[in-house]
DNA sequence: CTCCAGGGATGAT
DNA sequence: ATCATCCATGGA
């Protein structure tokens, strides 16, 4: 075991704020993978205990981050103080691009507890098996691997009509019709813009594996609890709002670290109760809401 | 523009 | 124990 340390973290929070799915409980600590390595990480005060070489949990948890600064730089309103005060130490960490592509592709239209299940039953069904802390923990399966598969099995990992598009993407990842490690050159622009001609991608997967596995902290995702959010917290009343509206706010408000902000503002809506969620005893009032959020083309601008 | 696809957790009754 | 709701993409 070795310690490394980690000043400005919160283990928990990170691994539990719908930005990366397969990190199980072991113990005080959790299990998973880290590229191809099985890892034990554990907390412990300003210290993380693991197996694996401080060189990676550095760089995977983003400990150079400069997290004071980047949420000094947050907007100073209502909303966002109460998720900067709720999420401290919650960073957002580095994944291998692949692994975040496609873990993505099968998160559309599904909530965080089934992408939990199904990035499971792909790595249980496709990756290797690795020991690790008297468990077995499972690598995410190559691009390669998931191409040679068939639409048949992987739906028979919940993926449901997201299986074509996920093979599909494999294809032409393993094909090296698109090389994800050189689309890390491209301007944040032409990044979304190849992300979102992908199957199974449009403008919120593409963000998320924007600001996951490319960096790119300005990258806001815009799923439903983040629509909520703004909607309640920052257009109170606002009568029409379509989401080139909501993407040129977010892009001037939120600023350089607008994916920092975007996470602070999900995971503090998603547990607690500041935002009126589809939460208990709402009587479901008829017709309102709606937004239809399926319009990739002005995802940019 | 509308409708639809597949499905398991979660909450309401 | 049933029943409704949550969810993002892409094709018809």
């Amino acid at each position: 075991m070795t310690k490394v340390r980690a000043l400005d973290f919160d283990l928990e929070k990170t691994l539990d704020s719908g930005q990366v799915f397969h990190w199980q409980k072991a113990g005080d600590g959790f299990v998973g993978a880290i590229g191809g390595r099985a890892a034990f990480v554990e907390q412990c005060g300003d210290f993380v205990l693991t197996n694996v070489d401080k060189e990676i949990i550095q760089n995977y948890f983003a400990l150079d981050h400069p997290l004071g600064e980047i949420c000094a730089s947050f907007p100073k309103d209502e909303a966002m103080n109460a998720a900067r005060a709720f999420c401290l130490g919650l960073r957002i960490i580095r994944q291998p691009k692949w692994e975040c592509l496609a873990t993505f592709i099968c998160s559309s239209m599904k909530q965080v507890a089934h992408i939990r299940q199904i990035s499971h039953k792909l790595r249980e069904r496709f990756g290797e098996a690795r020991q690790i802390a008297a468990r077995v923990v499972f690598m995410f399966p190559s691009a390669e691997r998931i191409a040679a598969s068939s639409e048949k099995e992987l739906r028979e990992c919940a993926l449901g009509y997201r299986a074509k598009n996920l093979l599909a993407t494999a294809r032409q990842v393993a094909n090296e019709d698109v090389d994800l490690e050189k689309l890390a050159a491209l301007s944040d622009v032409d990044l979304r813009e190849r992300l979102c001609a992908l199957p199974g991608a449009g403008a919120k997967v593409a963000n998320c594996v924007m600001l996951f596995a490319y960096e790119r902290l300005r990258a806001f995702p815009v799923d439903v609890w983040i629509e909520r959010v703004l909607r309640e917290k920052y257009f109170p009343r606002a009568r029409k709002l379509n989401t080139a509206r909501l993407q040129a706010f977010t892009e001037r408000y939120f600023g350089d670290h607008g994916g920092y902000a975007q996470q602070y503002l999900f995971h503090h809506a998603r547990l607690s109760k500041s935002v009126e969620g589809r939460a208990p005893s709402r009587p479901k009032k008829l017709g309102r809401r709606r937004l239809s959020l399926h319009d990739k083309k002005s995802a940019v601008k």
